[in-house]
DNA sequence: GCTAAATATCATATTATCATGATAAATACA
DNA sequence: TGTATTTATCATGATAATATGATATTTAGC
């Protein structure tokens, strides 16, 4: 379903949001805690923090944190700046232009499933899925 | 959402579906319809030959057609082969065990939502898409 | 049998994703 | 000011997905 980029920077932010309270966070332990490669999670966590998800502290008792609580970060926002999701829901049979009044031939079922899908990606905080169960691997 | 591949599967069906009737169509005119490289829509063409979705025949006069009626031919059977649908319902955050008894972080909530999706390629027919909409690009 | 036309198969190229390794830049702290 | 530690960035490799091209095999029809 998700790439292993974006599954991985959910899985990230998830440690984040559960162990992260309040303190910087290094690379390194998240690495190890949830069984990433170390560079691919750097450049992950880098975008991430691009993306206004997370804040980074360079050097010394440097590492990264949530720049928001928990319960104002949504999936979407971790997840969508890698995978195909967040931007436009796309067509199952990948037309450009799909929609209610130029549908494709599996539109009409197709879309209420990918709705509900991308509403749980929109709506869905970090904070509702921590505590949800055992998060490393 | 699809890979290419299965995308490109799906679409090749639905055109047997609605241009086949009792005839044998070639790789060249799906192909050129859908505007699919030729050689690898043969390749899975020849896949969903295997798989028993379609009826090949070689030689001089040759071509594909559906194995079944179209509204005995389930989605997950043709795009099954191709991406990661099909076999089991897979964890959010990629973990080998993620059942209702041992969930993952996302589990209770990913759950309805994978469901959905399932039963959507599961039950639903080629039947049921033909006459949808267009299809050919 | 010969030829043309079609699927089947093999080999290779291209591109994107995933991953590793090395170096630069920034910062806390002695 | 120097050093250790950390993120940031660059360069490269490995693997899988996508695509192209060439050849083999089968079959209808003359």
């Amino acid at each position: 379903m998700l790439s292993h980029t974006a599954e991985y920077a959910l899985r990230a932010a998830l440690y984040l949001a559960e162990h992260g309270r309040g303190r910087l966070v290094q690379v390194g332990e998240i690495a190890e805690a949830l069984d990433i490669p170390r560079n691919y999670l750097s450049k992950i966590l880098h975008a991430l923090t691009r993306q206004g998800v997370l804040r980074s502290t360079r050097g010394k008792s440097g590492g990264f944190q949530l720049a928001r609580r928990p319960d104002g970060l949504y999936l979407v926002q971790v997840v969508g700046p890698f995978g195909s999701l967040g931007e436009k829901r796309h067509c199952l049979l990948g037309r450009a232009q799909c929609t209610d009044r130029a549908p494709c031939a599996a539109h009409a079922r197709w879309k209420e499933v990918a709705d509900r899908m991308a509403i749980f990606f929109r709506e869905t905080t970090l904070a509702e899925l921590v505590g949800g169960a055992v998060i490393a691997a």
